[in-house]
RNA sequence: UGGUCCGUCGCCAAGUGGUAAGGCAACGGGUUUUGAUCCCGUCAUUCGCAGGUUCGAAUCCUGCCGGACCAGCCA
């Protein structure tokens, strides 16, 4: 994650700090407070705040909040967790588009005193039916020129509260016939009679996102204002407030290309549907994309920025990147980072019949086998042992390349502990194999013996000592790659067995100190997490991160 | 069919006139008390297509094809 591939943003800055344009540069990253920050999100943070780091600049945080009836506080305080969470810190105070509503107030007197903005009566559909159509020029506002004491006139009363919402609006005076339909005298400001969660009761006029966020930008110094594609047809605009306006500084827009994830959807209103369908349970559910959501999967920060820098900064649009490369940036993280542990997921009784009753002992293992420095842990063994229920099969004709686990009269290496043999089985009525009794080799404990090759290496929990425990296994929330995209109903495409809720599992003693949100690679199974909010010593909860990677899964 | 932008390996992505980086995936092989990790190797004579300019083009020009976005008093 350092070694920098280039991008054409990073050209640009290291471009603008080369040439003297600026000393040092300042990007923001713009939410509006009024949902929570999901995948997406995470790449417009990690470019904001990631090329502000790298070149030595800051990054504004800056809620956009033009728009009070939309916006909450709650969705304030979860953004600026997420942030944090993911490893990043703002410059200075948190910032409000809200702070510059007297600013915006005198620009917008100023624009109306140079016969660049008028107050319009046009209802909002009369203004639709103006505006046009992408193939035919719209055509002017009968109020389009009216006089510059008319409009300081109404848009006073506009202000001071004395036109019902929608009665009127303050429109840019710029080019009804442009090509552009962003700059056919585009609304700044519109009356909207709500309390706002910054500003209160003050104002009853808010501008549009169109006028507040350029001017946002200069107030505040940003130099590189980073967004999405979609905003490319507003730069004109956004160019033009600046070059009408005594703004104390010309910062420059530029876009690149959102993040979209395969199997999975990221519009909010998707998301809200999964949450208010129950199809999920709640933001943070662990198969929602949201920040929270992969958080409590067990998704750590440094694995998110690893991805979102794997996958890259351009400006191709409609690019889908494979979930699989995200599962590879928290494998690659979780697998440097994780202790060891082990846990049976479906115990299948083992009894070790040449060790006498009572026998146990303590076996040693490395918290990690390739960082000793992490210290090791102590593991009770004893006579009595779970193993897994796939890792047994009656049929001892399976070719060892194929089944490299137990089966009847031969040979497997418990992780950490001694060598053993099946000897015999036993079946309930229904026929599955509830117990098997075995021998251990003697002398394989931490040795190899001579002339006895075991099929392989399965984990263990001793019986006696083993504790219960709940886990959770999630598999992807949509069963098509584009759930939403052409004619897809996003709502037709969910999986059914998006969730496995897993009771009964027994895990080695030590997890009985795991804290929430840390994370384990239980041996042979995968990563996992105890859960951020259910996990306690008394109820031990896992959620599964991800699987190891396997590469005989899939042969089968 | 108006405007803007984009098309480089299955996926992402460098490259900006000098003869196709890298990552993910895949596929071989080695090490291994995790079928994991790690290591080694293979994987675009070709850059949406067709012409043109040039000693030389993914990079420049023309035309065509395909995709995305824009007609909120949302951001």
């Amino acid at each position: 994650m350092t070694e920098n591939a280039s991008n054409f943003l990073r050209t640009i800055i290291s471009d603008d700090l080369k040439s003297g344009k600026h000393e040092t540069i300042v990007t923001r990253f713009p939410p509006e407070p009024n949902g929570f920050l999901h995948i997406g999100h995470a790449k417009a943070i990690c470019v904001n705040f990631g090329l502000a780091q790298e070149f030595q600049g800051q990054t504004n945080l800056r809620f956009d909040d033009t728009n009070p009836e939309k916006e909450e506080q709650a969705y304030i305080d979860a953004i600026e967790e997420d942030i944090r969470w993911l490893g990043f810190d703002w410059n200075g105070k948190v910032k409000f588009t809200s702070d510059y509503f007297d600013t915006l107030y005198e620009y917008a007197l100023h624009l109306i005193k140079n016969g660049n903005a008028y107050v319009c009566d046009l209802s909002a559909e009369q203004m639709r039916e103006y505006r046009g159509s992408l193939t035919e020029p719209g055509k002017n506002s009968p109020n389009r020129d009216r006089s510059v004491d008319e409009n300081l006139e109404l848009f006073e009363k506009m202000k001071n509260g004395e036109f019902d919402e929608g009665a009127c609006s303050l429109r840019a005076k710029i080019d009804m016939a442009s090509p552009n339909i962003n700059l056919r005298d585009p609304i700044i400001y519109r009356i909207r009679k709500v309390h706002h969660h910054q500003t209160g009761d003050k104002w009853c006029i808010y501008p549009s996102y169109d006028f507040a966020h350029g001017q946002g930008d200069a107030q505040e110094g940003v130099t590189h204002s980073l967004c999405s594609l979609e905003f490319e047809d507003h730069r004109p605009l956004y160019e033009w407030f600046l070059n009408n306006l005594p703004v104390p500084s010309k910062p420059r827009q530029i876009e690149f290309a959102r993040l979209n994830v395969n199997y999975t959807v990221t519009s909010k209103r998707k998301l809200k549907k999964l949450v208010d369908e129950s199809v999920v349970a709640g933001w943070d559910d662990p198969r929602m994309p949201t920040i929270a959501g992969m958080r409590r999967r067990g998704v750590t920060p440094a694995s998110i920025r690893k991805f979102i820098d794997m996958s890259g900064i351009s400006r191709a649009v409609g690019t889908v990147v494979d979930l699989g490369m995200l599962d590879a940036a928290i494998r690659d993280d979780l697998n440097d980072n994780a202790p060891r542990a082990m846990a049976v997921l479906k115990p299948l009784k083992v009894v070790l019949t040449n060790l006498p009753e009572g026998h146990h002992e303590m076996v040693t293992q490395p918290e990690h086998p390739q960082k000793p420095e992490l210290g090791e842990r102590e593991i009770p063994f004893s006579r009595e042992i779970y193993i897994d229920q796939e890792d047994f099969n009656e049929d001892s004709t399976l070719s060892k390349k194929k089944f490299k686990r137990l089966v009847p009269g031969d040979y497997v290496r418990l992780r950490g502990a001694y060598i053993i043999k099946a000897e015999e089985f036993s079946k309930d009525a229904d026929g599955n194999v509830v117990e098997i009794k075995a021998t251990i080799v003697e002398g394989s404990l931490g040795a190899n013996v001579d002339g006895i090759k075991p099929r392989g290496v399965i984990h263990w929990v001793s019986v006696e000592h083993g504790v219960p425990a709940t886990i959770r296994v999630y598999d992807r929330l949509f069963n098509h790659p584009t759930p939403d995209k052409g004619d897809n109903d996003f709502m037709d495409h969910i999986n059914p067995d998006s969730l496995q809720i897993i009771e009964g599992c027994i895990v080695e003693p030590s997890l009985m100190m795991a804290e929430p949100e840390q994370s384990f690679q239980f041996e042979r199974e995968g990563y996992f997490v105890a859960d951020r909010y259910e996990h306690s010593p008394n109820h031990l909860v896992f959620n599964k991160t991800i699987g190891l990677r396997d590469v005989w899964e899939r042969s089968v």
